[in-house]
DNA sequence: TTCAATGCAAAACATTTGCAATCTT
DNA sequence: AAGATTGCAAATGTTTTGCATTGAA
């Protein structure tokens, strides 16, 4: 039941299109239901980390029609399949992302506009890896926060600073 | 209101003790109130990461008794001062960790028992710094989640493959 | 004395679940 | 036809909040 994406790399043609993904899902005994097409086409769409609310309303805007529970579990076997990633920013919702392999990157979190943006992951891979190795850890995946300022609060909050002295 | 802590360093020696804490609470002018002593007398005595309900029993434990409204809205206010970091294993609760500066780390989560251990961050600093750098971020602090198998787990699941052959 | 902080219960959320109806296969 | 999946509403679990009361300064 665990990771279908690696088996779909083998035996398919690594697309991880939203056919490839049903098909691997399928072949391992999910059915494959028309709300299960349109979230993972509409997600599959969207830019950035959209929380199971968010990916309702664009499902909604859309015009389609599907209960807000499908898309809770429909993420959640889209998880444990390893087609998704679950992230937690601290906002109270939990938010998902594609698993792109190979494609693993860091998240920077402004404090001030809560703007997100990727950075690639680079040099990261083989230090986290080494440093597991060295607590006797099996390293699957990680997922990395950095937290502070964007460009474009830092500007207006130092604009702001000459314009009324002492922050 | 933000980072009493770096004020408190500049100002006092840098214990970060429950008095310590207190005091620069106190300085910015917070009240010092009973449950709030005890609070933080109880949660700087827990190992790990406790959760708010996690505090909130281990001070009954001890014979104190104060709500669990208090807890949340006294964590709020130490994580609003720079005293704790919030985090998020993904269990559905927020758990809590002392900031104690310079001593940055990560978390490795075993996917299987959900223990967490921690690392210590050496190289991992100044690699998200310069990262931080080339993307115009300024960073103020991170929090790594590395997921995958104890050592526990691993020799507990390679003892059962043993057993019964095929996993 | 004054206003922040507390306790309590209710409210607000996000997420999960039970169950009857409905689809895939 | 059989069993998985859905929708709905109810349940759950965590966190927040309104408000009267208490307590620190």
């Amino acid at each position: 039941m665990h990771n279908i994406m690696h088996e779909m790399h083998s035996h398919h043609q690594r697309d991880g299109s939203e056919t490839g993904i049903m098909r691997a899902l399928q072949k391992n005994g999910h059915k494959l239901t028309r709300q299960r097409q349109v979230i993972l086409e509409v997600f599959l769409k969207m830019d950035g980390h959209p929380s199971p609310e968010e990916i309702h309303k664009e499902i909604r805007r859309k015009g389609y029609r599907l209960s807000l529970a499908t898309i809770y579990r429909t993420l959640k076997m889209l998880l444990e399949a390893g087609f998704v990633r679950k992230l937690e920013f601290g906002d109270g919702q939990s938010r998902y992302e594609r698993q792109k392999e190979g494609n693993q990157h860091l998240h920077m979190i402004c404090k001030c506009c809560g703007q997100t943006l990727e950075a690639p992951a680079m040099d990261v891979d083989w230090l986290f890896e080494e440093l597991a190795e060295k607590h006797a850890f099996v390293l699957h995946s990680y997922t990395t926060y950095l937290y502070g300022l964007c460009n474009a609060c830092i500007s207006a909050s130092s604009k702001k600073a000459i314009t009324q002295k002492k922050g």
